[in-house]
RNA sequence: GCGGGUGUAGCUCAGUGGUAGAGCGCCACGUUGCCAACGUGGCUGUCGAGGGUUCGAAUCCCUUCACCCGCUCCA
């Protein structure tokens, strides 16, 4: 096992046994893609998610222009619901993405949809060449040819792939013998005589499959499958649907962010990696409507501005990245997209997973809500019938802007962050393990979780050295004054000083404050640093508010 | 989805057909009194779940669930 998955465990191992994280369900033998945060996990991903509202929302000044951005501007919050009208998805684009069959090819890895490929029987000699001087073989042969390619491209395409199985040149084609007609794969009643369109053998086609993305769930206690709906894979598309509502309520002007914290359901085909991919998750989500012509600045702005959220609380600039998309990555409307990453002790060194992804979307989101679902090129996607496939809500979702006197749809840039990635990159980057001496002064391992103090689960631990002496009894008052205070602090008279202080460093309390003989004689008590491990004298009367102060970090 | 591995006390693990164990942790008391592993005593187990073989199963067989690794897949 390498170093590196070794950290891995050693940290589930801390999660579990400090109760930051345990399995879903784990009495019942859990349950694949789902975990519950323990008491001090609890507190840690509050905390990740109130630093978040705090920095994006909270805290945010609307009357000045921040370093680096264009302008001024507003931030307000949302909630919206989990289950939303069936529509919603229809025209966000996952309901056809996510609810389709698929075949997969074995041999090429490719994914198609069962009902776009189609292809026709062919019978001919397939040639085989010799190898090592043995003679090439013959064989006869009846096989479905398959594409992927429509309209005019079909015919031609199932000859080039046909000649390419059987192995012949271009001017023999003759030689094949086409049998009925072009029909769709899924009128094939066995997939193994079948060559998938990016084969080069029969049968390696997997039975189809319905992929279903999102969860789906009944509406109405008698509901039946006309009532379909589903949990949301996303939270983005209850802050475009609101759009409107938003505007029109709370008198903000472009440009203009509005956000939301919340949980998303995602069918992952393979939850992996601890929290990492889990089907249930909690995003903090940012849709920031601007100008079309702005939008690349405030791209860059948004960009920046996470990345640098990130690091401000505590996670070293050698773990995390930015990774702009290569141009062949973006959709055809979007200036950019980055992912913001961190080099999680799971991976293989210099890999990286996502944290979250900052998008420049263009006006997609909100036409795709207005007109239907649009396709790649933004044109409205339409049915066979030449219809639109899927309706748009048919509201106008323009904005008005009466200083320029212009209407248009505004762009969108998307700060998407995970919760529990944040939270699982911030424990990754907190566990530590350094040394420190013992009571005779020998160094030894400890076990440390280096959290900002802003994102520690329990500020800090105020202990009686001894029991007795009236020290317990002044620590509890020092811990009623703290708690009153509004801190998360614990109060521990458990075992040697020592101990105890080790049993705070694993979870990552910064600071431990104790009572000892020297406070009944001048009302100070010792307060000792996680990661330095230096202890000062503060009075009792200034302690609160040194403790405050340091929070502050 | 495929292949490999793992699952025994709160944690780390030993136990390969014959009465379920150790270390750590936790709790109590004592001791020490500012950086974990002092003494004494104590608590803790559907041996992942279900079924089968057997006089007898943690151990052998089947099924299943979960986790880890690799491939695959995927915002």
């Amino acid at each position: 096992m390498s170093q590196t998955e070794n950290t891995m465990d050693q940290i589930v191992a801390l999660c579990k046994r400090r109760g930051f994280l345990f399995q879903s369900s784990e009495i019942y033998g859990g349950v694949n893609g789902f975990w519950d945060y323990g008491p001090l996990g609890t507190e840690l991903k509050r905390n990740v998610r109130n630093s978040w509202w705090a920095d994006m929302i909270g805290r945010h000044d609307e009357i000045t222009c921040p370093e680096g951005a264009p302008s001024a501007y507003s931030m307000v919050g949302i909630e919206s619901s989990i289950i939303m009208h069936p529509q919603v998805w229809k025209c966000s684009g996952h309901y056809d993405l996510f609810h389709d069959f698929m075949v997969d090819c074995t041999e090429s890895k490719k994914r198609y949809r069962f009902d776009h490929v189609k292809g026709r029987w062919a019978e001919a000699e397939k040639k085989t060449r010799g190898v090592d001087g043995q003679p090439g073989t013959s064989e006869k042969m009846k096989v479905f040819i398959t594409t992927m390619d429509a309209g005019e491209e079909t015919e031609q395409q199932l000859v080039e792939k046909a000649l390419k199985f059987f192995g012949l040149k271009a001017k023999y084609k003759d030689q094949i013998d086409w049998q009925d007609e072009i029909m769709p794969l899924e009128k094939l009643d066995d997939l193994t005589q079948a060559v998938a369109p990016d084969a080069s053998r029969v049968g390696t086609m997997t039975e189809p499959r319905e992929f279903n993305l999102m969860f789906k769930t009944t509406l109405g206690a008698l509901g039946g499958a006309e009532d379909a709906a589903f949990l949301r894979p996303e939270t983005a598309q209850g802050m475009f649907v609101n759009f409107k509502n938003v505007v029109d309520s709370s008198r903000v002007k472009l440009p203009f962010g509005i956000c939301q914290i919340g949980k998303s359901f995602r069918n992952e085909i393979t939850p992996r990696n601890f929290t990492f991919r889990s089907r249930e998750f909690e995003q903090m989500e940012i849709e920031f409507f601007c100008r079309p012509d702005e939008s690349a600045k405030w791209y860059e702005y948004w960009r920046n501005r996470r990345f640098a959220w990130y690091t401000s609380l505590g996670i070293g600039s050698d773990k995390l990245q930015l990774r702009e998309h290569h141009k062949e990555e973006l959709a055809h409307y979007s200036v950019g997209t980055a992912d913001i990453e961190y080099a999680f002790p799971f991976l293989s060194p210099g890999e990286f997973g996502e944290l979250e992804g900052v998008a420049h979307r263009g006006d997609f989101d909100l036409r795709s809500h207005m007109e239907g679902k649009l396709d790649g090129d933004l044109k409205l996607q339409l049915d066979e019938n030449g219809q639109p496939k899927h309706r748009g809500s048919g509201k106008d979702l323009s904005y008005f802007d009466d200083q320029a006197r212009e209407r248009f749809v505004p762009h969108v840039i998307e700060p998407s962050a995970g919760a529990d990635r944040a939270t699982l990159a911030f424990l990754c980057e907190a566990y530590t393990i350094d040394e420190a001496p013992n009571d005779k002064g020998e160094m030894q391992s400890r076990t440390v979780l280096k959290f900002h103090p802003r994102l520690a689960p329990v500020k800090a631990a105020i202990f009686p050295l001894i029991k007795k002496e009236g020290m317990p009894e002044t620590a509890a008052k020092i811990y009623r004054e703290f708690r009153e205070a509004g801190l998360n602090v614990d109060y521990d008279q458990q075992g040697a000083i020592g101990r105890r202080y080790r049993r705070h460093d694993e979870i990552g309390t910064p600071y431990c404050i104790t009572v000892d003989g020297q406070t009944a004689e001048d009302q100070t008590v010792t307060v000792r640093d996680r990661d330095s491990l230096e202890q000062v004298r503060v009075p009792i009367n200034k302690l609160t508010e040194e403790i405050l102060t340091r929070l502050k970090g």
